[in-house]
DNA sequence: CTTGCGTCCTGCTCGC
DNA sequence: TGCGAGCAGGACGCAA
């Protein structure tokens, strides 16, 4: 389940490939995964609009959304869901067609006529492909809603924007309009690291723990980038490798297992509706 | 306004 | 061994 730190993984790897190169060629195989109003506003969706006969300028992430632009400034949000990748292959290896490969661009890299092909694939189709006309229409409509990236969060700003909420801590982070690219590994993960329950309601943490909070939120996704991420099942890097924070888990998926601090078996639950594991000991 | 819950979708795991 | 139920969850729509 790619969250902010999957994503910016694929952003990195993807951006070295791209940015700057040609869209020779856009072939979309779902048409109901370019899920975009725009479409409906624009009526016939074309290969132009995916980017075709255009330069990659732009390779940004905001939050989960990973953004890729074109000459003109429109371009495209990719939203990976529970299960999408991005993979990159060479446009001349033979081999079998993904299933679930819904879109793929054939990309020009001005190396003696060899191209690459890029693919966006998601078996359980949670993601798709948004498209948008103009830096201004990206920001108001596509990523309005999202709160501060949680990458350089800080104390203040995530007391602001959560105020005296009554559900769990849990359930704010969560919120893409509080904090923007956390998700159920990173919640679970940067709470066991600021030493707070999951099931804490927010108008119960004081300026103590919101200081520990915005902390362990850095850290623990710079920790998550720089490891490419937590392959669980489906997450790859463009070009087929896992990520590997989740090796280094305190948290997620632990239920049962002793704390890697202090020993106690975690414990877990349903908290805002998701599988949620933390320590009884370490966390109050 | 805030919060909570059902829905979408496929593939994997588990139990009988 | 085979098969069906249960589970996983990001974002969104709707209800209270």
């Amino acid at each position: 389940m790619p969250e902010l730190p999957e994503v910016e993984a694929i952003r990195r790897q993807l951006a070295a490939s791209i940015l700057g190169r040609s869209v020779e060629r856009v072939r979309v195989h779902r048409r109901d995964v370019v899920r975009d109003l725009a479409t409906r506003r624009l009526g016939r969706l074309s290969p132009g609009m995916l980017g075709a006969g255009q330069r990659v300028r732009r390779v940004d992430r905001r939050g989960k959304q990973l953004i890729v632009g074109f000459d003109g400034g429109h371009g495209l949000v990719v939203r990976l869901g529970m299960s999408g990748r991005i993979e990159l292959v060479d446009a001349g290896r033979r081999r079998s067609v993904p299933p679930h490969r819904h879109v793929d661009w054939t990309i020009e890299t001005g190396r003696g006529g060899s191209k690459l092909r890029m693919e966006f694939i998601d078996p359980r189709r949670f993601g798709g492909v948004h498209l948008f006309q103009s830096p201004e229409d990206l920001e108001q409509r596509l990523l309005v809603n999202l709160g501060p990236e949680a990458t350089t969060i800080d104390p203040k700003a995530l007391a602001a924007r959560l105020k005296a909420g009554r559900r769990p801590i849990k359930a704010a982070l969560l919120d893409q309009g509080m904090i923007a690219g956390i998700g159920n590994i990173y919640a679970d993960e940067a709470l066991f690291r600021a030493g707070i329950r999951p099931d804490r309601l927010v108008i119960d943490l004081d300026a103590g723990d919101l200081n520990r909070l915005a902390k362990s939120i850095r850290t623990t996704l710079a920790l998550a980038i720089k490891a490419g991420g937590t392959t669980l099942r489906d997450h790859r890097l463009p070009d087929g490798s896992p990520g590997t924070f989740g090796l280094v888990h305190l948290a997620y998926g632990r239920s049962g297992e002793p704390c890697r601090s202090c020993g106690a078996i975690m414990s877990s639950d349903l908290v805002a509706a998701r599988s949620t594991t933390w320590c009884d000991v370490c966390q109050a």
